[in-house]
DNA sequence: GCTGTTATTTTGACAGTGTCAAGATGCGTT
DNA sequence: AACGCATCTTGACACTGTCAAAATAACAGC
């Protein structure tokens, strides 16, 4: 039975925490919130929540898998972000269209640190990610690909290779998003007008100039 | 008068190195390339040119500021690409607008880790940046501008504020890059078709379709 | 109740990092 | 020849991620 009181928020009731994980996760989040993805270090995040250095490693593999389980929590959140917005009866599929377009960027702005681990090169480019974070991901770029579709047939996006075509629509949104958050586009409220053009540059194929 | 012979490269003539500067830009690249950005030690590098940890600091504020100058390189070359291709008088207007857009993504493809540091947050968030790399990366914004400027004026491009239509097209052009840089797009071959559709996308919305 | 097994956490240690402060070295100018 | 200054080195510090071994607590079966 053993209180520790680090000096803003663990209370330890016994010597097992009870749920070290979640509790890893969320201060994880808080932890890169504040200082970024460089500025976190598991030494001050094991320091924080109350606990030894090497006590997160009988949760994750490593630094790196805690990151991964991060960005598989964001996944999850895009994906119903994303169905939500999908099924909505309320929204003509025109609009939909520009909420998904939308939507995606506003969310990489508002989450910029949970994004960059989403889609950064540490995760993808060393096939070291864990399963649970690939097939989260998978499903999601799947889903992409079927509402873009269907978005074709609809006339609402020109009707070429599909899966090329979803590849430059969300190069174009992750590009942008990116601009955005490593601070080269600085202007957060010009992001919103950016996001609008570009709806009207993938739209305006088939629609008249009006 | 001193001779060390580092296991693989440096040959120390004096005590004084003479071009330490340039040494060191070039071994830093040769160390990125072989273990990415995160692998780039100052430590290694210095060994690896067969002088001290410290001396790299005589020649730059810190190792940021490598990096700062090793992007500064990348967009002299990427500047003097753009500007000899657009004056290039055996290419059609057409031709040239295509040609930036695969260009550009190419460049990335090609030189991963230099298009990384040129666009990375880590440059750019902070506004840490040295004065000349600021200076060289706002020449290139202002030439991809006026070139995209008077594309618009010939129609190959939607009429619409310059400004954001420019936006969206260089995010699409770094999205894409990004996407295949970070190991999420992985097929090489298929980055060039994506920057052909990206070309008939941005394009199709003023010609009819073929 | 006691046992042994297992999951969890800790302490100690190691190699590696960026960078600061002080001292050593040699070139160029007076 | 001697001074000054740019350059380079040595030593040190506070960090980092992570491994091995020991300590501790929870839980199963008897």
């Amino acid at each position: 039975m053993i209180f520790t009181m680090a000096q803003n928020q663990t209370v330890r009731t016994s010597y097992h925490h009870g749920d070290l994980r979640e509790t890893l996760l969320i201060a994880a989040k808080a932890l890169i919130a504040e200082f970024g993805i460089e500025g976190l270090s598991l030494r001050k995040l094991a320091e924080r929540v109350g606990v030894s250095r090497t006590a997160p490693y009988h949760h994750f593999a490593d630094k790196h898998g805690l990151l991964c389980a991060i960005a598989a929590q964001g996944f999850h959140q895009r994906y119903d972000f994303m169905q939500t917005s999908y099924n909505n009866p309320q929204l003509s599929d025109q609009e939909k269209l520009q909420q998904f377009i939308c939507e995606y960027i506003r969310y990489a702005a508002q989450n910029p640190e949970v994004y960059d681990l989403m889609f950064g090169r540490s995760i993808w480019k060393q096939a070291k990610s864990t399963q649970e974070l690939q097939d989260i991901a998978y499903a999601t770029f799947r889903y992409q690909l079927k509402m873009i579709k269907h978005w074709q047939t609809l006339g609402l996006i020109l009707d070429a290779d599909s899966l090329r075509v979803s590849q430059v629509l969300w190069g174009s949104m992750h590009g942008i998003a990116k601009l955005y958050i490593d601070g080269i586009y600085t202007d957060a409220a010009r992001v919103e007008e950016i996001s609008m053009m570009a709806v009207r540059l993938f739209t305006s194929s088939l629609k008249p100039a009006e």
